[in-house]
DNA sequence: CGGGCGCCATCTGATTTTCTGATGGGATAT
DNA sequence: ATATCCCATCAGAAAATCAGATGGCGCCCG
């Protein structure tokens, strides 16, 4: 009779739903009743089980169909695996309320300054128990996000390679962040006028240059720095008083706009301040609704 | 896209060993060529994998495929379940040594008498951490076994029911037990002095008649009984120095034949002992081997 | 930067599995 | 005994799954 023996893998889960029915009400017709499927196909799909165990699973005892020892114990495993596919099954909702994953939000100092203080207020005021952390992601920042180090990106990253998402979230510019008492404050600066200025240049380091440079180079200048910082952190102090001149982001010079100047600069370089995703969480409800609200602070 | 959401109960367990061959090499075609299918075939099951959870549940990201979070959930669970199937295939094996399972046997006096010692022996010898638990069934042996209240039943029970199995383990008759100083010990008995003997007559109630009795009422005769005893316990001693005589199984008789004597009855009243057993403990391991014990145990 | 290549999605048709409806045997109930 | 219920089985239909071919997309290499 067994020709062949079934293979098991090919049992599914509405086999060990049947079993269950059929468990249930000691009858094969009863249970093809229930499930609304022929008595030759719970005999069927019985029958197969039967070979895939080697068991008989259930035997006539006066009239009713009752189960055999091996056949309760892997009923036990089949409720247990039907649980399993229920809990598998449900879309992951996603509460913000009683949330308490961790974010972590990778970035530099620019956003840091200008976009996380909004984002974690938003954060916080809808999920109070979430946490979040924030890495610095100087030209690594897409690998972070493979190696699941961080959940999103923002910053100024043209989205290049497959398997990220991406979203702008805004344009920004350069301008020249400079002491009000400057000698061309309030002049417009040309390229010439602006070449010759003391200027305190920001590097990053690891290979990543600023936009306006990119622009200023491939218009075949060369800026020569009085001074190099790795970071934009206490600038304005530096330039407070001085004749240095920072080029910089507009958004975050506007900070300082109280005691400092800002002036256009003639290398605008022009960027777009962007979220960025790994591909493997853009369907995930969690990281959903994080990027709409990381667009909502960063926008609104 | 999702015309018609296909039924997730129809997810199989070959499509989740798929989906946890794909995590593991990270490629569609090379799943495919380690399951020895087309690669279009791997293809399909995710797609319908991915149509169930609504989840893309693996993307590319720079030439991999990667896990969605959502897979990773699903992917531990649907491990869980291939483990649990691997041990709901493996065929309940036995192992008497290691077996520490209770045992429970539904008999009466004389099989209590004559056969229980040599099987707990037999069971004490090969499996020593299993307990045994002897209870007797008057003329509800068949209930219990379907009741699960005992594994076996031993007795002279022919199986009319179906629902139960059973083996022949011997045939035994009814002999006369009386002291040697009867008048009638020597002689034979023919059915006239048989009946106009003393007799001790064994009535275990409910509603139980001895195989005696009835051959001897189906011939028209009736035995008036000097003394109605409920059980063979004790027999002995009553028996012994009076004219009293007992019509009981021959092997039963037989324990006494050193003081006592056993004549031939009339009324053989010929029954077979049987192991009697319930349709869904047939095809268990443990099971086999009690009743083989026991058939050895009662023949051997 | 263009062409080759690897990988997955999709199409078509073949194969296999599963289902329906009908029939028969065995056991139970009347 | 007869009627009835229940499961197994058969043949054919329907559905699911698979193989082979094709196309699109991104990567890699020149």
């Amino acid at each position: 009779m067994p020709a062949s023996p079934p293979n098991p893998a090919s049992i599914d889960f509405a086999a060990l739903d049947m079993l269950r029915v059929v468990h249930e009400l000691g009858s094969f017709t009863a249970a093809a009743e229930k499930l609304n499927v022929n008595q030759s196909a719970v005999s069927y799909t019985i029958g197969k089980l039967r070979a895939c165990f080697q068991d008989p699973l259930f035997v006539r005892e006066g009239g009713r169909q009752v189960a055999t020892d091996r056949c309760e114990e892997i009923l036990a495993k089949s409720l247990q695996m039907l649980g399993m596919l229920d809990e598998m099954l449900q879309p992951d909702a996603f509460a913000p309320g009683q949330a308490t994953q961790n974010v972590t939000i990778a970035c530099n100092y620019y956003e840091r300054v200008l976009l996380i203080p909004g984002i974690v207020a938003a954060i916080r005021q809808v999920a109070p128990k979430m946490t979040v952390k924030v890495i610095s992601s100087l030209s690594d920042g897409h690998l972070r996000l493979l190696r699941r180090e961080a959940d999103v990106l923002i910053g100024p990253f043209e989205r290049a390679e497959s398997g990220f998402h991406s979203r702008r979230l805004y344009g920004e510019e350069y301008a020249c962040l400079m002491d009000p008492g400057h000698p061309l404050a309030r002049t417009p600066l040309d390229a010439d006028r602006y070449l010759s200025l003391n200027h305190v240049l920001i590097d990053y380091g690891a290979g990543w240059q600023s936009a306006f440079l990119r622009e200023l180079e491939a218009a075949g200048h060369r800026l020569t720095p009085t001074i190099v910082v790795p970071s934009p952190a206490g600038l304005g102090t530096l330039i407070a008083g001085s004749d240095l001149v920072a080029t910089i982001p507009r958004r975050l010079g506007a900070r300082d706009a109280e005691t400092l100047t800002l002036a256009p600069s003639p290398f605008r370089g022009r960027f777009d301040v962007s979220l960025v995703w790994a591909a493997h969480t853009n369907a995930s409800a969690m990281h959903r609704w994080l990027r709409d609200l990381i667009w909502s602070a960063c926008r609104g």
